[in-house]
DNA sequence: CATTACCGTAAGCCCTCACTAACATACTGC
DNA sequence: GCAGTATGTTAGTGAGGGCTTACGGTAATG
């Protein structure tokens, strides 16, 4: 469920999708209206994000009205935490902080 | 860059990579030994890791060290941080919050 | 009932991706 | 140089994903 959900928002267009709902509820065909795709590639995108329960849809009499579920967004959210801590050990964070301070690494970080 | 990032983590066995690489660097044999799948796959695995700077190799022989790259980690996570913000909207993150705190959410508050 | 608006679904195309098998490369020791 | 170790790279495969076109289904309206 969560593994679905952050597979979900790796799509960039899934992203823009959730930010476009972040204060309003919007009917699909509104959403739809804000990108250049069609609306059966909206549609499906958003039956992705209502399967992972990112989103919750109400049907309003011919329209689909889609919203955002903070609950579970709060979820990946603290999974993602989660996984910085377990990726990221202590000395890695302050050494990284420490040079974005200090603004001139050691290391050269854009070497290529 | 951050794009590509976020794509990678998406996938279960990079995550695992990271958490394995979280405080050890490993050579990319030592990484291989602990997944059932073969050394190949690991290695185009890291080099997903390594193209999108969230991991750093350093050579030792024959032997590729890798290391996790706390800056572009940080990044990344800065990143999806501005996203929850994006998404989540301030009302949504206390109802979620107040919700949570409760411990037993039982009767959504939404009028239908 | 017919029409219109709104929306989801199915099929097909093309591309990406994770994986395996086989080959190529780089370093070490004899 | 030759053999062995450690690893990257390539070709090929099967599965999945995003997109479009075409179609089907439901609700409001006359």
């Amino acid at each position: 469920m969560i593994e679905e959900a952050l597979r979900a928002i790796a799509e960039p267009r899934r992203r823009d999708i959730l930010r476009l709902l972040h204060d309003n509820e919007l009917a699909a065909g509104d959403i739809a209206s804000h990108f250049e795709v069609t609306r059966p590639a909206i549609s499906q995108h958003l039956k992705v994000l209502a399967d992972c329960q990112l989103v919750e849809v109400r049907r309003q009499g011919t329209r689909r009205i889609y919203r955002i579920r903070p609950d579970t967004m709060s979820e990946l959210r603290q999974y993602m935490e989660q996984f910085w801590q377990d990726s990221l050990s202590r000395l890695a964070e302050v050494a990284e902080a420490a040079e974005s301070n200090t603004g001139s690494p050691r290391s050269t970080p854009r070497g290529e």
